[in-house]
DNA sequence: GATGAATGAGTCTTCATTCAT
DNA sequence: AATGAATGAAGACTCATTCAT
């Protein structure tokens, strides 16, 4: 597939050891996905990349360091790209929160991200490595982005003044739930599900909510 | 071997032959909630049975067959009640949403259902049966209880006209971000976190949420 | 072999776990003495032994265990047989001494004790449990024995006053020597080899020598 | 890469073609004899060496061959040196032999040639050509030194008329014991082994023993 | 109905060896 | 000459499943 020069034979190997791993990794992702970190098989990692098992080993001391490095791999990149995109909004919060929620949920719900986060929660039980990094890397992070903004909607009476940790449960729960319906009810369901929707009135009912309750407790 | 004499009183023991499926279910649950599928040895659920892995083949014909079984068996009592206990309330919309989300949600939260929903999750990909079961058995009827409840709500101008299935989304979400929360992230978290806590601000906001927009839909 | 039903196909199993272990190691015996322990497959043992290599692990968890066990095994009927033998010994410790050289040592070096020996010899530096039990169970024992029989001659004046821990070497090399030469040079030498000529020269040699020095020492 | 400018002073190295064989021999050594042939990985002695895998099969057609020529070069030096050692000797034949044994088997056993010998022990079972090769030019020849000594004794009266190769094999054996005793069981020991305690009286009690034999033929 | 001994396919992992560069 | 990426055969170990007792 990626072989670029293959006729005949082709050469067993060209430098490109550097590449290797980020490689290997990118063929990795999906065969986790698709299969779960058990019955994921190292030679089908190793096929998907172009290689044999044993080459696999030369950058990868085990399953489970690859599982988490792809995991990392997969994820780090989408956070970064978060955060910057927050760093840039400007404005009252209520309709910031909204944005955050439609542009970063919708883009979550929509790619991979979405199977990578069900990933996540399905074997983070069995690898708290994962399950650590995860919470530090994404949540933490998530969070503190989160907080920001809420912080602003507090101190301007738009919003209502709930624990950090409980609202952005609150902001993050339906567009994981977009993500696990897409990748575990949609594909065994005949009717067509729009996470996009599901996002769009998480976003209005939300703010709404938030809203209503800010009123309330200025009276 | 040191089977005392039984002629005189009649046997000591009495195999409930029809209970054994079910003991056995039982016993494999908690397996399979801690070692989820694939990590989970027939062995160690012959074990908890307090029998042989040889007699779990006579009730089961698979790992595969057992966990299906343990999902189902697990799963609709849970439902059974859970309709009880909806059937039985009255009044308006809005504060039977509330208590629905604080009781049926608190519920799920707190006891193993929540490691329940979060094994389904997490199996569910390898598993089509599993999930083409649960989305009928216990998503599917879940939103035909809440649709009635929310109908009842939209029908008085409680609640604004959003499409059910997006509704049960959004009521489920937070639910589901406790289960995953309490049994993936919180074991490697030291803060502590109160799943009550999230659940009734949950109801709050939505309830909250649902009324200003009905009251703008109105305008 | 053992199989003493095999017609057609022969049951696959009969009742008899508690001799298995046993059996086994009986088995792995012959196949770690001509391969070594690194060498030594466990499939090997398994067929050695009549059976599959699932089922070797049904009674060992490694093959380390295997090992260790199969030198145990074999070595501790003998140090047993060899305490007997001197329980029995009366009489002045000289002869008592070149008794015992002859017969144990004899019997070390033509029977398959010179191979168990040398096997413990090759491997105990990577198996530093062997080397530990060998020396305890073994060395330890031996050198006990000894030190009776040596006690008693330098009691009498028959022999010099020397260090149990070396005397003990100074008797045993000779046969250790024997034993490692039969399992490891003969086969590839071509004169013939005698090692009993070896011990009864060593044994005359060792006990004129102990006397020479014992009237020595009392000049 | 970071490779200066050797234009003007010519090259910074040279590598030295015809040594190089010889260097990755003395720096397999030590990683055969702390492993072992089986666990003794290419890379190790590699590495040991400086150079990379691939370059230790420049000079070598297999692990086996490098095994082989490791121990021969390991031994053939020390050979000469006691050939040397011996020629030099003067003088009636008792003194002479305690003195070999003192001296030579005192250099054995508190240099590595014990592990050497160990090596060739333990190993030698699995690699025929080693065995040959070690009985052909150790064996052979410490025989042949031994049995000058010993003929001379013999000629004198001071010695009895035993075997060649039944001698050797008295005189060696406690030199192997002290060898196989310091690497095998020293370590898993808590009580001091002096090797060189145990090679003197071996000397002491072994010439005593020969002398008297010869004075009891003598009558 | 239970048992538990036995199986053997399935996987990870290691490492001697090859060979394009 | 040296490298080091890649290979692939080999082997330990696991465990769902079978079936004689």
């Amino acid at each position: 597939m990626t072989e670029p020069d293959s006729t005949a034979e082709g050469p067993r190997w060209r430098r490109r050891k550097e590449a290797r791993p980020a490689e290997m990794l990118e063929a990795a992702l999906p065969v986790f996905l698709k299969k779960g970190f058990a019955a994921a098989r190292i030679e089908d990692i190793a096929a998907a990349a172009g290689v044999t098992k044993g080459t696999v080993y030369l950058y990868f001391p085990s399953k489970q360091a690859i599982f988490e490095a792809v995991v990392r791999q997969a994820i780090l990149p989408r956070i970064d790209m978060a955060e910057a995109l927050v760093a840039g909004h400007r404005g009252p919060a209520a309709p910031l929160l909204a944005r955050l929620i439609e542009e970063l949920g919708g883009r979550v719900v929509t790619t991979d991200l979405a199977h990578i986060a069900k990933l996540v929660i399905a074997e983070a039980g069995n690898f708290p490595e994962i399950a650590r990094f995860y919470r530090r890397e994404v949540i933490a992070r998530g969070e503190s982005l989160m907080s920001r903004v809420y912080a602003l909607g507090v101190a301007g009476g738009e919003f209502p003044d709930l624990p950090i940790p409980i609202v952005t449960k609150l902001i993050i729960a339906p567009v994981l739930i977009a993500a696990i319906w897409r990748t575990t009810f949609a594909p065994v369901d005949d009717r067509p599900f729009d996470p996009i929707e599901l996002i769009r009135a998480h976003a209005r009912v939300l703010t709404a909510g938030l809203g209503a309750l800010a009123r309330k407790d200025l009276e």
